[in-house]
DNA sequence: TCATTAACACGGG
DNA sequence: CCCGTGTTAATGA
């Protein structure tokens, strides 16, 4: 691997992993995954599909979302740069079809490792058993936090927690998103997030327009 | 009481 | 004109 596309995402994926896995794995990584560079808005991922690969996040964001009864989308979590998806891994005990929906928030690079591979780490590399149960532990912590809002928190609390994760992930304190999509993401109607959004506004906490929500904090 | 559904007017692109 | 937005009235949980 010498040709300088080869080699960049190689440079990349050493800087964001360095402090996390050892030389030879990285090496092994930058040998056997594959780069892919995600445009915003691209379903990676859908429930039934087979999971083949394990995703390592170099840039950008991953929304993770269950489906309902009637195949509306609730907001699970976001995978962020750094981050894996810990239901891949539950390849490594058997099941190997998704149980969530998953699309880019925004534009994204990511490495996929092959399952098998993923696999033959576990035995070889202390630095990536390690990596996946951390990843399985603060995965299984955002979805415990996901029920929490669902079960006890109310709508206006929702909103600011979704809007200020939006933020986060995006690094943008203005949102290109609409009043509908809100809703759909935190499984209500447009009618209740247009009411509370213009709530927030009056409390100076955003400011509204048209595709756009313009945060003054979070 | 509060969310949802339907319906409507307004206005910017 | 089309679509996102803001609002209201009726209905339901």
């Amino acid at each position: 691997m010498t040709s300088p596309s080869s080699t960049s995402w190689h440079q990349d994926a050493v800087t964001r992993f360095s402090g996390i896995f050892d030389d030879a794995l990285l090496a092994e990584i930058t040998e056997h995954g594959h780069h892919m560079k995600v445009p915003e808005g691209t379903m990676l991922m859908d429930v039934g599909q087979d999971m083949d690969a394990i995703p390592l996040l170099l840039e950008g964001a991953i929304k993770i979302m269950r489906l309902d009864k009637n195949g509306d989308e609730i907001l699970l979590y976001f995978l962020e740069s750094g981050d894996s998806c810990a239901l891949s891994m539950g390849t490594y005990m058997g099941a190997s079809k998704s149980s969530i929906r998953a699309v880019t928030e925004r534009d994204t690079s990511l490495i996929m490792v092959p399952v098998g591979v993923g696999q033959e780490w576990m035995k070889t590399y202390r630095s990536w058993s390690a990596f996946v149960l951390a990843s399985y532990q603060s995965r299984l912590e955002e979805m415990l936090e996901a029920i929490d809002a669902l079960a006890f928190m109310d709508l206006p609390t929702r909103l600011r927690r979704y809007l200020s994760d939006k933020v986060k992930v995006q690094g943008d304190l203005t949102l290109h998103t609409t009043h509908q999509e809100i809703a759909n993401d935190l499984h209500t109607s447009r009618v209740v997030v247009s009411r509370l959004l213009k709530n927030l506004e009056r409390e100076g906490l955003l400011t509204l327009h048209r595709n756009a929500v313009e945060m003054k904090q979070y």
